[in-house]
Parts: structure tokens; sequence; C-alpha cells
DNA sequence: TTTCGACATGTCACTGATGGAACGTCAGAG
DNA sequence: CTCTGACGTTCCATCAGTGACATGTCGAAA
């Protein structure tokens, strides 16, 4: 149901229509709620039923513009504050990982260390992304700042696991075959 | 298509029934892919079906011990070894950063205090979980264990960021009320 | 004048996941 | 002997998300 809470979001700072939604999610949100437009469409569709936005004015070429309604700013207001985010669950990654006893140790390192390395240019991305946004913009960026930081920290943080990983699987390897000497 | 990956790495292990392996699910990857009963049963259908494992016994109460095949255990091998781990993408908690706007800053600061919480009470339970594995059990262990760390670093970082986000937005409020002056 | 790219919405088939109902079996405790 | 709890499978409705397709408008440039 998040999809339907981001559009409130997104529309309580002011009014819009589909298109402009689309744009908005792939410009802001795509990083942590990304839609499709085929879902979009559907769920305006839907938040219209249920009276949480209205339809403002019709425009050319059938654009249709929305604003939230009062029930719809009570009901973001009521996510805002009251509903447990629900924490991410699911991670392809992770799995694979408990099932590394099915490849060498090299494949696994080798495995972990294309994940260091591209948790360090996700890192490295978010960086000057960081730099780009203006320091004290609208609402929307400062909070979307405290996202962006998110994301560098987590990638870090996946960085440095997978380095630390990288050395628990080479001790591990060295303690099942300790005639073997490879070079580090 | 990762549930499927999940079985063929357990079945891997050895041969189970559905019923078993929804025991080792839950105890063991419940925190990186859960799946529920019916998905289970039904992938194991398929899978069968594709050929990627086989019925071995068929024992009291209906029970059906699979196996995996050779061709499941190619695919596995090639899951794990070229197959892109997908990201993570979508985060509930993150998204309603972005709307903060929507609501005060002490309520903001409230939200982020919960996170923070909680994010420090999963900390502690899985170091407590850390604690209670066995330091070289078998490789499913051994493995697990880098996953269990993943989560640990994970909690933490969690944790530190929503610290630093409070402070962020007790900054912001400053800045856009310097007239006020809260205690701290 | 045609054509092209941006604007704009709607619909469909498919997949993966959730949650629950329904059904039946077997061993052991009381 | 009966009941209970663990064992064990199957099916179903529903929902969110994906990707593709269909349809059409409008302004500007070639």
């Amino acid at each position: 149901m998040s999809l339907r809470h981001a559009l409130l979001g997104l529309l309580s700072e002011g009014p819009a229509s589909g298109y402009d939604l689309l744009k908005l999610f792939d410009e802001s949100l795509a990083n942590v709620w990304p839609a499709t437009q085929s879902q979009l469409y559907g769920e305006l569709g839907r938040l219209a039923d249920a009276g949480l936005i209205v339809v403002l004015s019709e425009g050319a070429r059938g654009r249709k513009e929305y604003a939230v309604t009062d029930t719809g700013r009570a009901e973001l207001r009521h996510w805002l504050l009251e509903v447990k985010p629900v924490p991410v669950r699911r991670y392809d990654m992770l799995l694979r990982v408990f099932f590394f006893g099915q490849i060498s140790e090299d494949d696994a390192i080798a495995y972990l260390g294309e994940q260091r390395q591209e948790a360090a240019e996700e890192a490295d991305r978010l960086a000057e992304l960081n730099e780009t946004i203006a320091p004290y913009a609208d609402n929307f960026a400062v909070y979307g700042r405290l996202a962006l930081e998110w994301g560098l920290r987590s990638s870090r943080m996946y960085q440095e696991w997978a380095e630390w990983a990288i050395n628990e699987v080479k001790a591990h390897d060295r303690t099942a075959n300790p005639d073997s000497c490879k070079p580090d």
C-alpha cells in the first residue's frame, strides 16, 4: 500500500497529473520506491474512487490534474505517524551467501569482491549526487538528503562487510585446507 | 525466481520433503528470504516438472522426499556464479522520510527515535544470536554467519544514521525557527 | 506539410508473494 | 480408546509489481 501514500505525499506538495507524478517518482523516489506508469495510473484511479484525491481540472491531451482532499491528507498523516514501516526482508545477495558451500572458496571470494566493488561505486555515485543538491532548498530536498545519507552509509557498510567477509572466507579456507598455501 | 534457487540450495545439502524444507526456511533463511508454505509447495511442483528436482521416495502421510538432479545442481551453480543479485529497491521507512515536511519536526524526531530504538534492539538480538552459533559447524552455519554479520552491521548503521538524522532535523528546525529555543 | 519527440492515459497478461482453508495421517499421552 | 499435536499436501482468492502494447494529442522543426 505504500505507492498509495507516496502519491498522496507527492500530491500534498501541490496538484499534478499522472504524467507529472511519474516524472517526480523517477527524479526523487526512484531509489526508495520505484513505480511503473501502469501501476501509477491504476493507483490514481483507485485513489480518486476512494475520495482521497480529486480531479482538479482536465487540460489538453486528456491531462487530468489531481489534488489531495482532506481525507487524503488525513490518510497520509495517519500513515506517516501511526503505521509502522515494513522492514526490508528479502536479500537476493545474502541468499547466495548461504550457499557458498556449493562453490569453491575462490569463486566465493570473487563474488564478494564484485559486491565490494559495486558497493564502492554506488557510494561514489551517491557522494557525487550529494554534492549536486542545493544545501537548503525545499523541504523535499532537505529530507531527501536524509535518505541519500542513508544510501551512502549503507553502501559503505556493504563495502566494508564484503571486505571483512572475504577475509573470513580466506581464513576458513586455510582452516579447511591447512596444507595448501596460496599467495594472498 | 530466488525461491527456486533457495530450494535448490537447501536440497543440495541433502534430500528433504516440502515440510522439512519449510522448517529449514524458517530456521535459516527466514531473515534473508522468507517463504510461505503455499509458495513452497507450488515451487516444488514446478521444479519437479522442470526436471531440476525429482521425487526420491514417497513415505507415510503422502510425504514426498525430493532430491536435486544434475540439471538442478547446474542451475544452482549458474545462479550462484553468473546471475547478478538484484539489489533491494524498496524502503518503506525511507519513503516516509521524504514526506517529513507534512509533519512537525517533533513528530519527525519521534519517528526517527523509534527507528533508532528498533535498530538497536535488532542489533542486540543478532549479537545474541551470533553467540549461540557453534564457531565452526557445517558450511551452512559458517556462511550463514556471514549473513548474520551483515545484519549486525546493517542494524548498527541504521541506528547511527537515525541518530545523525535526528540532529539534522533539529538543526533544520533551528534554522527554520531561530526564535524558538527548545531544551535538548 | 510531414514528421518526430514529448505529452498523456489506459489496459492486459503474467509473476511472485500473502494468507488462509481444507483435507487427511500418524504416534503417543491420558 | 480417544484425543491432540505434529506431520504433510493441495488449492484458492487476492494483491502488488513488471513490462509491453494501444491509443491519441500537440508543438516545433525540417
